[in-house]
DNA sequence: GTCTATATAATGATAGAC
DNA sequence: GTCTATCATTATATAGAC
């Protein structure tokens, strides 16, 4: 168990991580179906064969990759730390803010995450519902202090917050060049910031016309609709 | 150009719209690169040849389908009208809103127009930036009348206010899950109506602590991070 | 316009040498 | 552990009959 431990100095590591670390690159990218086991091959610099020796399948490595994703970004300190520091375990929106932080690094992990939320049911369902979950506490914490608004219905509310707070991930490249730049950059990371907590403070409407006209609507029945 | 007019009765329309828009519900479903042209030809009850005889490739099957959608999405009253009201065109978010309205119907559309807004780059980019700038001329148009607050960065929270609008079709599935429902049903769109609207009245924070916060850790100038 | 049959290329996966 | 060579399948696209 010592003797067989690997240096891990991210430069050269074994070369079955080499090649998961390459699926996830290729596979956060173009996609599962767009990226062939030879591509992911090359990419890793082995042969094909290679890459369903170690893994079985290319589904297979597919489910690799996701259960890496999912420890990265739920691991205290990602790959960098290895165990010196005695937290257990973090949130999925530590974990992001964590990669963004370092953009360049983590941007393979950035998309693949983006792909696992809106390609096909995957391990990032239960990330997502554990956002949910400790968002809702988070609020209610919140509300109990003075500091959060609680909400008519606290569970969808926390849903929304989570929710939005994923979007930029998704959306990423329309927010970029939305604002005239290529992908989304450090700094436009960063101007989004200031409009967000005012929208998060202020809200967006200066009066309550909407939401009373809101409440009315719902409380006096909307079975039918136009 | 009298004689040569379908029915149009959504039932039997033309063998290329029936194939076109066969090609949406798969594409929409399953995505490009898992659906094959095979399967489409199936589901329009063709043969594989009769598909690429009409379009030339796969390719441009999926240009003719984001066309397609592009303009069901803007044109006044969907498939539905036919010229009898004489509005020019619609906003990106009205024609979602009439989409949803009527979800199992357009189900497919709304199913395909996320995998516009995520996969590559495609027509689905300039309807965003459309409906960005109709936001950020909304946004100063009510700002003006002095119902909204027009924040700090117009540009960027027009961007965030959009692309929040967009989330829940791109998160449905994590959203229905989150409340306890399969997909996002008419009622738990319904239900995201009064929280959502909450949000953007009295925004989450119930103090200006982290805005101040905020504001202060920008003005100092934040070059270095950790 | 629509079909069947087929050409051709690429894919995931296997077999066996080293 | 790693490679090369190959199999079997599936994909898009073509050709030509009706």
């Amino acid at each position: 168990m010592v003797l067989n431990m690997r240096s891990l100095t991210a430069d050269d590591a074994t070369t079955v991580s080499r090649i998961r670390d390459a699926a996830v690159l290729l596979f956060g990218r173009s996609g599962y179906d767009a990226t062939s086991v030879r591509a992911i091959a090359a990419e890793a610099k082995v042969s094909a064969g290679l890459v369903i020796h170690h893994f079985g399948t290319k589904e297979a490595l597919r489910l690799a990759c996701d259960e890496h994703i999912v420890a990265e970004v739920m691991s205290p300190g990602g790959a960098d730390a290895s165990g010196t520091t005695g937290a257990p375990e973090t949130t999925l929106a530590d974990g992001v803010q964590r990669w963004i932080d370092n953009l360049d690094v983590h941007r393979p992990a950035l998309d693949y995450l983006a792909r696992m939320l809106t390609d096909r049911p995957s391990l990032a369902d239960g990330l997502f519902d554990a956002l949910v979950d400790r968002t809702e506490a988070m609020i209610a914490e919140g509300a109990a202090a003075g500091v959060m608004h609680r909400g008519s219905d606290p569970r969808m509310t926390a849903v929304i917050v989570a929710a939005q707070g994923l979007m930029p991930l998704l959306l990423e490249r329309h927010i970029g060049r939305a604002i005239g730049e290529a992908g989304l950059s450090v700094a436009a990371i960063r101007r989004m910031t200031l409009p967000s907590v005012e929208l998060y403070t202020h809200g967006l409407y200066a009066t309550t016309a909407l939401l009373d006209a809101t409440r009315a609507g719902l409380a006096s029945g909307e079975g039918t609709h136009s």
